[in-house]
DNA sequence: TTCCGACGGAATTTCGAAAATTTGACACTC
DNA sequence: GAGTGTCAAATTTTCGAAATTCCGTCGGAA
């Protein structure tokens, strides 16, 4: 039961062969938005991002549905797509989430676990280190990495947690998580308060201690929200233009429509 | 934070108007596979959806990715899609975490629910003990009828817990529940024991005792579970043909590739 | 002025056909 | 007979344009 698979979303490594341009556009689009390279609430207009990633309109629209089933955007009637907003409510509400479920399958992974598990946590724990030592990168680039690769150390701790389900759970909140960290924070900012956290986390897994993990894991996940939540509140406030929206598309005309523009009902001649 | 939508996936109410072809094709597959229309594993061809929905390639594609992320759907590659498979171990992980989850939802909600939600909660107990009663319908009708206001009815239970993603979680292994129990068991099979059941969770939660109806509804949940799997294990077992795939498009050829078809790699032009 | 409905540009949704890929079959060699 | 390469049909994926819908604006009537 360990292979479990739903989206491409996790995986770091060599990825699944076969790969339609829907699954790419999905990837880089999921990874843009997480990122912050849009802004929360933003409309996103098919147009733009045909041109932004080379593609025509089934893929972009393939994408954003499955992102919709996710959370990360909405789709408005016939009045298109907008990233999610971000709420401070919404981040309490995941920590909380993540804070148990979280726990609860690296409870489930360290009480079931077998050498395997242990190996990948040890090789993604490694890759980690190796991310946070290297100097030298684009800023936005070392984010994606370092990025990249916390995701996958928390899920190689939880991947023999047994219950699908769980995994799929966490693997949600993980990335909503990720999306209003870097929202909030900005990079580069990987504390080394951070870094011993991942390796008390790590020993207390190796160990086999399982409450003193997920004790550990509990403070991590919390300290991470806490930290967001503090730029958060010193800063115009969630939804208002956190993060800079990198690579953003070209100076477009935009036309946000008024923020609630009045909503009268009209006729309609199909789906009477 | 009660106005959470995600999916319109248990609307049974007057919906959001200004449907598009795509979320009434979503909302037709998803019922159509939950309901056990289409076997566990089969191969969905979009030729044949397009007919049995008339609508053309788009709004197929674009449902059958969002049924992915909910995992009822699988995409494989280049290789179109498949219903999910059904199997007992997942039954199980579903089973457990529908007793956490739901429970911990309706003890929220019994804590915090105000005169709306508990409004709610008659109204959809109502409808559903009406629907309970009636008789004289097709049986296919009467089951996916049954079910709606089921699922509502649970629903409105949890709907003031004051967390999205306990509600979103909720709302997909209650989905996935449904199938399962639907596969294994055939209708109509309305025990009275279960009725019973939603009428003692009602009243505890209306008198609210958490505690009491957080224990009824793990026994609901749990005997709904154990009764769909005595039934599994006395059948051909899980993903060999439960329930009788109604309302099956034509007589096709069907086509089953050849079930693990040696998959030597091939030369290939994009995506290199 | 304010309300109402129609008009037209912009954006979204939907379709149908072209391009790309998979799959099974057939012939050929070893 | 087993293995291998080629081919054509079936299927999926992708594109671009047509149809539909939305949204702001303008003109006219109360």
């Amino acid at each position: 039961m360990n292979n479990f698979e739903w989206g491409p979303t996790l995986r770091v490594g060599p990825a699944k062969a076969h790969k339609t341009l829907t699954e790419e556009t999905l990837a880089r689009l999921r990874r843009d938005i997480v990122s912050g390279a849009f802004e929360a609430g933003q409309k996103v207009k098919s147009e733009d991002l045909k041109k932004r990633y080379q593609v025509g309109t089934s893929p972009i629209r393939e994408a954003l549905f499955q992102l919709v089933s996710e959370g990360l955007v909405r789709s408005d009637g016939q009045r298109g797509f907008r990233v999610a907003e971000l709420r401070q409510e919404e981040l309490l509400d995941i920590t909380d989430w993540r804070a148990r479920l979280e726990c609860e399958a690296l409870r489930r992974a360290i009480a079931t676990g077998d050498m395997e598990w242990e190996a990948r946590a040890v090789a993604a724990f490694h890759r980690l280190k190796r991310v946070e030592g290297q100097s030298g990168l684009d800023p936005t680039e070392a984010a994606d990495l370092w990025e990249d690769h916390h995701r996958a150390f928390h899920f190689a701790l939880y991947s023999a947690c047994g219950s699908p389900w769980l995994l799929r759970f966490c693997e949600l909140l993980i990335q909503h998580g990720e999306r209003y960290r870097r929202a909030y924070i900005t990079y580069p900012r990987i504390s080394s308060s951070i870094a011993a956290e991942h390796q008390a986390i790590m020993d207390a897994a190796m160990a086999r201690d399982a409450e003193k993990a997920a004790d550990l894991l509990e403070t991590h996940i919390r300290h991470a929200a806490d930290l967001a939540l503090a730029h958060a509140t010193g800063r115009p406030g969630p939804g208002a233009s956190p993060a800079k929206a990198r690579r953003a598309s070209g100076p477009k005309s935009e036309r946000e429509p008024t923020q609630e523009a009045a909503r009268k009902p009209r006729t309609r001649q199909r789906n009477a």
